[in-house]
DNA sequence: AATCTGAGCAACCGCACGGGT
DNA sequence: CACCCGTGCGGTTGCTCAGAT
């Protein structure tokens, strides 16, 4: 379940996230939009990977954590009968569910359960999966077909977006919770704020300028953002 | 009570893709 | 056009826990 904490080549920590680094995450995703992982490990003791992936499969917004429904279990079953292992693109269909989660879940219970009703399922499965292999990620065309949501969603995103991310990250009604202190903030739109405002921001750009937001809103001072915070952190700009 | 085993899940790794130069 | 670099994806690993023996 938890990995040991260690060190990688480049001295960024690696193994178990500690709540203080998820406040830490949320606090930045907050003020920098959750596109920008390039400019996270300049500041952060992990990698920007590492904490991409900690922000999509647990500290976004609106995730949910385990308890599936028989219609979201039947959802996965059908489109991975379709689509293979495309787990991202089986996670844009459903909302609150991670690519990672979504996969875990299938190795651990659905697995068995497509196979107890097909009993052929290696056939189809390992036809569906080389169906879907050597099309990962060139049919972008194929999701949006397969997803109408998709296509409603891509004209207002950032290019960098991809399917799942779009979904994920541009909800209609963003709304973040108070949990243990973490961030969570009732902030309408502002998941929405940074990709209308900041439309040309190129993905490679060094001076990418945050956008003019009222981060007093967003992101007021709070106990966990401190002293702690940037030692630790490194983020020695970062007045959030 | 001690040990074994399998399930569950968080997190890492390596590769492919896409965009910039 | 070729190369480089950042990002995202899927596969895999490492660890804990609960139930069985």
């Amino acid at each position: 379940m938890v990995r040991t904490t260690s060190y990688d080549e480049n001295g960024k920590k690696k193994g178990t996230w500690t709540p203080e680094e998820d406040r830490k995450l949320a606090a930045y995703v907050t003020k920098y939009g959750c596109w920008n992982w390039r400019q996270l490990p300049k500041h952060a003791a992990r990698c920007g990977k590492s904490c991409r992936l900690r922000w999509m499969n647990y500290l976004r917004p609106n995730i949910k954590r385990g308890n599936y429904t028989k219609e979201e279990d039947d959802i996965i079953l059908k489109l991975h009968a379709q689509l293979g292992n495309r787990w991202s693109t089986i996670a844009a269909h459903l909302p609150g569910r991670s690519d990672n989660e979504i996969k875990n879940h299938w190795h651990t219970s659905l697995k068995k359960r497509a196979n107890y009703y097909a009993p052929n399922s290696s056939d189809s499965e390992s036809k569906s999966m080389n169906e879907a292999s050597g099309t990962r990620r060139k049919s972008v065309e194929n999701q949006n077909a397969i997803s109408p949501t998709n296509l409603e969603l891509s004209s207002q995103m950032s290019p960098k977006q991809s399917s799942s991310e779009q979904l994920s990250c541009y909800t209609t009604d963003y709304q973040v919770i108070q949990e243990e202190g973490i961030l969570m903030e009732n902030s309408g739109s502002f998941w929405t704020e940074p990709f209308l405002v900041d439309t040309s921001f190129s993905s490679r750009s060094t001076d990418y300028v945050v956008p003019s937001i009222d981060w007093e809103l967003v992101c007021p001072p709070s106990p966990f953002i401190g002293h702690e915070f940037l030692s630790s952190f490194d983020l020695d700009d970062y007045n959030c």
